[in-house]
RNA sequence: CGGGGUGUAGCGCAGUGGUAGCGCACCCGCUUUGGGAGCGGGGGGCCCCGAGUUCGAAUCUCGGCACCCCGACCA
């Protein structure tokens, strides 16, 4: 390609609505081009790194077994309605209706029409397994896009889906998917580390993430300082804090005027906060249910949301905790009636705590679970933090900051028992078929890799992701022998094999040098009068400082070794 | 969905009541060729939209829309 003719023009200044690094300067170096909020186009090169990516996923997909295949974009509503998510999945389904009134939802996932594919299909377990995949754009109306191509509501995604007859079956499968993700992310570049996750909207049990660990991300990864124990918060563990249990106290009633926190509580009563009970108000689908954890500790509401069995708690109003007759800053479950109550383990790993009495300005000593007040459900709902001790025993957890990139579940019969997936097993009986799903976001994965891999010049992108090899810069052109030269180094390095792009534009040395570095390809090669008279051409890495001078038939094997 | 911010030329910005300007980019000419060159000339704007106030609105008022950031939520 001659930059002459190259679509897309390459910014000195980048929109001041991008803030985000990635953002910058995928728009600087003409990558990309934003539509809307959360919605973008490709441009050439944009979509030549794209391309890539996708072909480094469709190969490896295809080494672990995956079959591509095509689903639709726009499904009936009734689909939704099968597994239950067309009113629970979060953000919103973006939906509309056709001309035959009907409701159709644009799909941001595909473990239904996965599924009804599946059904369709199959009906012994010689039918089994088989995984399916594809890369395909998908569609969430997220409430806040952000980061450019980070977070965005249209994106393309690869999906993949796998059905088993057995746990064992599963697990292979799953198992099968975590080594191509790690090859694809290695091939693109990436640095990535597995953690434990959430499963979040898609459901199953077990969930992994692969996330990029970087400052601009937005998830939280707790990982142990001397294992390879990592997890999102969302989902991290640790090993809390236990008390020898006493001889129970007797409870009694004291006096605690202005006391509203447990901070104030522990002040005003000489003690730490792991001798308090703290109690927390959370409504989920309109009920309230009262929280007790150990003050040192805080809520973890993901974990909470999925001891209750995956409504989402909120936070209940003070409106709302009078209503059932609470006294916010005095609370606890001791006595409370007809109110569920969901109670952290780290309650049970102490005793003769202080909570509340549910009467303004009093507190009570003494109080212990079970004795006390009871818990509907006894589970862990702390929050990990670093500092924390890993739950494995080894080491302690530290915070940071990471992009997920990539997520694999386990999902079990979560789908095929909604939908009616079944095979006939070896005995004659009827069961239900066991599935996985794997997500790649295509696009976050191109932001990311610039989060990763860049410096102040622009990007240093990866040979296989970078939109060309090689960056032909010729310089006084004007000089018909010089542009007869650079001609033919143009036509040797295409013959050989390399992606050029070919700076041959009437424009000053500066700019396509300050071109070359912004769009990260990986090898320079720059042909002038001056490298001529320096004995030939400068080749140089975009990640080096240095070039060096070869003669013009050494180029290829120079440029051969920039790239290797 | 709560809070904050911003909408003026392709991009970055100035313009506090009298009908719009700067830098870069763009076009033409000459000059120039090692880190976004120089000189001269030129083109380009429903000043986000709508209503109002005013003799007169980019500017003031009201309403709306869009986008960005923080949070909530989320793969």
């Amino acid at each position: 390609m001659r930059s002459s003719q190259l679509f897309g023009k390459t910014l000195r200044q980048a929109p001041a609505d991008a803030e985000n690094i990635s953002h910058q300067l995928l728009t600087r170096a003409g990558f990309i081009q934003q539509i809307a909020a959360g919605i973008f186009s490709l441009q050439p090169l944009g979509n030549r790194s794209i391309t890539k990516i996708r072909d480094i996923i469709r190969d490896e997909m295809d080494r672990a077994g995956g079959q591509e295949v095509n689903m639709p974009v726009v499904q009936p509503r009734d689909l939704w309605e099968e597994s239950g998510r067309a009113e629970t999945f979060v953000p919103p389904l973006a939906s509309f209706k056709d001309r035959r009134e009907r409701q159709m939802v644009i799909a941001p996932t595909h473990e239904e029409t996965a599924t009804a594919m599946a059904r369709a299909s199959v009906t012994s377990y010689r039918d089994l397994p088989f995984t399916i995949y594809q890369i395909q754009t998908k569609f969430r109306d997220e409430t806040r896009p952000r980061g450019g191509l980070l977070r965005v509501r249209e994106f393309e995604m690869k999906d993949a889906y796998s059905f088993d007859a057995d746990e064992e079956g599963m697990d292979r499968s799953f198992q099968s998917m975590i080594g191509a993700y790690r090859r694809i992310f290695k091939r693109c570049g990436l640095d990535v580390v597995m953690v434990e996750a959430d499963s979040g909207g898609i459901g199953g049990k077990d969930s992994n993430e692969f996330v990029l660990l970087t400052e601009s991300g937005e998830d939280i990864i707790l990982m142990s300082d001397e294992s390879d124990y990592a997890a999102n918060v969302e989902k991290a563990a640790f090993t809390k804090k236990s008390f020898p249990i006493g001889e129970l106290g007797e409870v009694e009633e004291f006096a605690t005027p202005g006391v509203k926190t447990i901070d104030e509580l522990a002040r005003q009563e000489g003690v730490s906060r792991s001798k308090t009970a703290k109690a927390v108000f959370y409504t989920v689908d309109g009920e309230v249910v009262v929280v007790t954890i150990r003050g040192d500790y805080d809520v973890n509401e993901t974990k909470l949301r999925n001891l209750l069995g995956g409504s989402e708690p909120r936070l209940s109003t003070p409106e709302e905790v009078k209503a059932v007759g609470l006294v916010a800053g005095s609370a606890s479950a001791v006595g409370l009636k007809g109110i569920r109550s969901v109670v952290d383990d780290s309650i049970t790993m102490g005793s003769n705590y202080l909570a509340g009495a549910n009467k303004e300005g009093f507190h009570l000593r003494n109080v212990n679970i079970d004795r006390d007040f009871k818990a509907d459900i006894l589970g862990d709902i702390a929050e990990a933090k670093k500092g924390y001790p890993s739950p494995d025993g080894k080491g302690k957890l530290v915070a940071r900051r990471g992009i997920e990139v990539g997520h694999v579940f386990k999902l079990g019969n979560v789908y095929s028992s909604k939908m009616g997936a079944e095979y006939t097993d070896e005995d004659g009986q009827q069961n239900q078929i066991l599935m996985g799903c794997y997500g790649i976001g295509v696009g976050r994965l191109l932001a990311a890799a610039v989060e990763a891999n860049h410096d102040d010049s622009g990007m240093v992108l990866p040979r296989a992701i970078a939109p060309y090899d090689v960056y032909l810069a010729g310089l006084n052109l004007n000089d018909p022998d010089i542009a007869g030269k650079a001609e033919m180094l143009y036509e040797s390095l295409q013959n050989a094999g390399y992606e050029v792009l070919f700076d041959d534009r009437d424009a000053p040395p500066g700019v396509k040098f300050k071109d070359a570095d912004l769009m990260g390809i990986p090898a320079r090669v720059v042909i002038s009068s001056r490298s001529i008279e320096n004995g030939g051409v400068e080749v140089k890495a975009r990640a080096e400082k240095e070039s060096v001078v070869v003669a013009e038939t050494d180029t290829l094997e120079a440029v051969r070794k920039v790239l290797s």
